[in-house]
DNA sequence: TAGGTTTGTTTCAAACTTGAACCAAGCCCG
DNA sequence: CGGGCTTGGTTCAAGTTTGAAACAAACCTA
């Protein structure tokens, strides 16, 4: 089959989004970098371990969270362990297991770090679109979201993420 | 002044982007990576290179219409370099100045691989959205690098890109 | 025109990412 | 039980990115 090349209306709009992607991130890394010491992702990792129960997730859960990959995500957990923000702990359930707490030093680091992020956040992008723009954009990535379902495993419902995995205790 | 949080709707749209650009980011770094052994910034500076005017373009040209740093740039040409797609040129209006030119190999390289580089955007992107939402992409993301504007500096229309800056020419 | 500043590019070390390979531990089934 | 397959994580080398520093040429300006 023939290619079918993009539109006008696509590449501009593909354009616009590699462009305005790209210096999102890089000015979300360099606030970050300044205010927290740490880039954008490592700040995710913190926050996504902010919202789990008891501050506290399997490895491969939050690198599942994050849309990362283990590797990347257990070399930057070994960065903010030195650091002191984030504690590897043994799984109880499953020995092969590791599961990444965020610390109160973590903690704290994240609540000192998060407004001056948000208001990155907001004057890059927010404050620059109307409510309806928001609204689309959700439904936009929602939907490019949904293209990669079933790529990575889901997550059985009922129990707590960081003793999802091998359901049988051991004792 | 105290935080201005993100509100649900925008928490939602931000998580949304955030995971869907990073998921397209790699699908598309892994696809050009198999198919031209490259990842997506290199096929761009490939491609951004084959529609300037003679296929070539300052060093600094070239960085700032990919959005990216010069030193980001001067490692990636100097790859592209090795590997016969780019080749640097030295500027003869100003002896400072570098240029890079795309080569015939690098061409015929970029020609092969943009089929399956596009396939790819098409079936990650935009088969997923209405022309409706393609429209609203653009209007977002060119609101976006609006703020951006400024940052970097402007282009002198008149002049061929590769010989616009310092105006004179030496003889 | 000398001296100071700006501009264009590269260099370097440190940090980060990638993907394949590896090591355990759990799981499955005869 | 005893392999063999799968899963959870880490490791390692190679590749890439970052940001600051170094250079050199061009551009003032007194």
């Amino acid at each position: 089959m023939t290619t079918r090349w993009l539109t006008p209306e696509e590449q501009r709009a593909w354009r616009a989004y590699i462009g305005a992607a790209l210096l999102m991130e890089d000015a979300l890394d360099r606030q970050l970098q300044q205010e927290a010491g740490m880039p954008h992702m490592y700040y995710s990792i913190l926050s996504v371990l902010s919202e789990a129960p008891e501050r506290r997730l399997r490895m491969t859960d939050l690198a599942e969270g994050l849309k990362i990959t283990r590797s990347r995500l257990t070399y930057a957990v070994t960065r903010l362990e030195k650091d002191g923000l984030v504690r590897r702990e043994h799984c109880r359930w499953d020995k092969r297991g590791s599961i990444a707490a965020l610390t109160d030093e973590g903690m704290t680091m994240l609540e000192r770090a998060a407004p001056g992020h948000v208001e990155t956040v907001r004057t890059l992008l927010f404050d620059r679109l109307t409510p309806e723009q928001v609204r689309q954009m959700e439904g936009i990535f929602s939907k490019v979201a949904e293209g990669f379902e079933g790529d990575a495993a889901q997550a059985a419902p009922d129990d707590v993420p960081w003793r999802r995995r091998s359901a049988k205790p051991c004792s």
